[in-house]
RNA sequence: GGAGGGAUAGCGAAGUGGUCAAACGCGGCAGACUGUAAAUCUGUUCCUUCGGGUUCCAUGGUUCAAAUCCAUGUCCCUCCA
């Protein structure tokens, strides 16, 4: 018998909280409904938290209900409280607009946006920034309960650091209205986003339902679905690389340092990883992980990475990586940066801060006392070395930090 | 609006006139061991032309000498309204 596709998202881990358990399960499991995801563009890429979302959007997507993905443009102007013990940095509208459209063109690489079932894409700003403050206060405002919010997980961190202004209190009002509105508009009666989202989207559950009580309309209930917060074994929020924050978009975040990050999660998550990214059964990611933890983490980079910048840029990341560790410590496609050959001869030290290695001097002089730094797979071991065409090879030169950060420089 | 307390490196937190570039913990980085994992151990963690230079919320002041004392300002916390 065919598993039904509530309990495959549910096998996969992929539920964290549901407000209406059974009604959901019947949504999901039954004829096409319309759900929503939310994005706020507070930058103008994606990171990981988005895309483990946008995979629980495919699957439902996938199984044929439809999708919105609303962008919060007008909620990026006000900025999400949850989880944050400061107040966020006010974006400009201009940064907006412009995190906008980088948004949007990624979140087309992940859902259907043409074809059979497409998703719909939408902006809050088009409804939110229409209504006027005194409106939105007497229809939206009215019903909200400052104590109860207040008590509410989203504030609480706000309100305990101090400083929560009336800003921030404005935004679960914004984030309630738009769930309503999609549901009139679209008919939409399921939101879904990660756990910390649990706030705010029961705000809007239960924002439909007093708007239905004071009209005196019988309103079907709006649900709402969050998904566990990608952590990992040590308790960090998953995302963080040697090099920052893992991106989607190859400008912050080279396919080679996307693999890499992959190839280095811990063992302990490299079963839920698979689970989330990749359509791979159950039981065969099981299966693989006890019996061959490397190959798994080989597999999990190569396939996320495939799905995030394509087969080519994957396989490129796989062949650069067994290069580079396999003790060659070179790559026709690993990661490279070009300098004017002008440069030459050049310190050792003036070399890695110029391609951005080591952010001071200091720094470096303290790697390479350490014996942190290796050029074409030598140490290097005085910090007065100089670099000459004589060490360079087809005029490139390999520079490797630490044990895994590896750099060709091409002198043009 | 009134009374008191606070602001120290990425974070937490000592220090309350010179011996302070500032203890300690976390985090980060490097080394050893490994499997590009974890755990563990070691070193390191403002900049520097290695002479020194610039730091302890901001601006002025006292002093031979200020993170430390004084004044003003900014922000935060607690109690009262």
């Amino acid at each position: 018998m065919e598993k039904k596709l509530f309990d495959i998202l549910k096998e996969r881990g992929y539920v964290k909280d549901l407000t209406h358990e059974k009604e959901i399960i019947d949504l999901v499991n039954g004829k096409p409904m319309t759900f929503y995801l939310g994005i706020d563009p507070t930058a103008d890429s994606l990171h990981i938290g988005h895309f483990f979302a946008l995979t629980l959007f495919r699957w439902l997507q996938d199984f044929g209900h439809h999708g919105i993905i609303l962008i919060g443009g007008a909620t990026a102007l006000i900025g999400d409280p949850t989880g944050k013990s400061d107040m966020r940095k006010m974006l400009s509208k201009e940064e907006v607009e412009h995190n906008k459209k980088e948004v949007k063109e990624l979140v087309k690489r992940f859902v259907k946006t043409d074809g059979d079932n497409p998703a719909v894409i939408v902006d809050n700003a088009d409804w939110i920034c229409d209504k006027t403050y005194i409106d939105f206060m007497r229809d939206i405002g009215v019903h909200f309960n400052v104590n109860t919010m207040l008590s509410a997980d989203c504030y609480k961190k706000r309100l305990e650091s101090g400083g929560l202004t009336f800003l921030e209190m404005g935004y679960m009002l914004m984030q309630a209205f738009d769930f309503v509105h999609l549901n009139k508009e679209y008919g939409c009666r399921l939101q879904i986003g990660g756990s910390d989202q649990w706030g705010n989207i029961l705000a809007g559950v239960d924002l439909s339902r007093k708007i239905g009580f004071s009209e005196g309309k019988k309103i079907d209930p709006l649900f709402g679905w969050t998904c566990p917060l990608l952590i990992k074994a040590d308790g960090e929020k998953m995302g963080k690389t040697a090099t920052g924050t893992l991106w989607v978009s190859r400008e912050k975040t080279t396919p080679f340092d996307f693999y890499q990050a992959w190839i280095n999660s811990f063992d302990e998550d490299v079963e839920r990883s698979l689970s989330f990214f990749t359509r791979m059964e159950i039981e065969d990611i099981k299966e693989l992980c006890q019996k061959d933890i490397r190959e798994a983490k080989k597999l999990l980079a190569f396939e996320v990475t495939k799905l995030v910048h394509g087969e080519e840029e994957a396989v490129k990341a796989q062949k650069a990586a067994e290069e580079l560790f396999s003790h060659k410590g070179i790559s026709d496609d690993m990661p490279t940066i070009e300098i004017p050959k002008s440069v030459l001869d050049i310190n050792i030290l003036d070399l890695l801060l110029q391609v951005k290695l080591v952010a001071s001097k200091s720094e470096g002089r303290r790697l390479i006392e350490q014996n942190g730094i290796s050029l074409n797979q030598e140490k290097v071991n005085s910090v007065d070395q100089m670099i000459t065409i004589m060490h360079l090879t087809n005029d490139s030169l390999v520079i490797q930090k630490g044990k895994k950060i590896f750099l060709k420089v091409i002198f043009k």
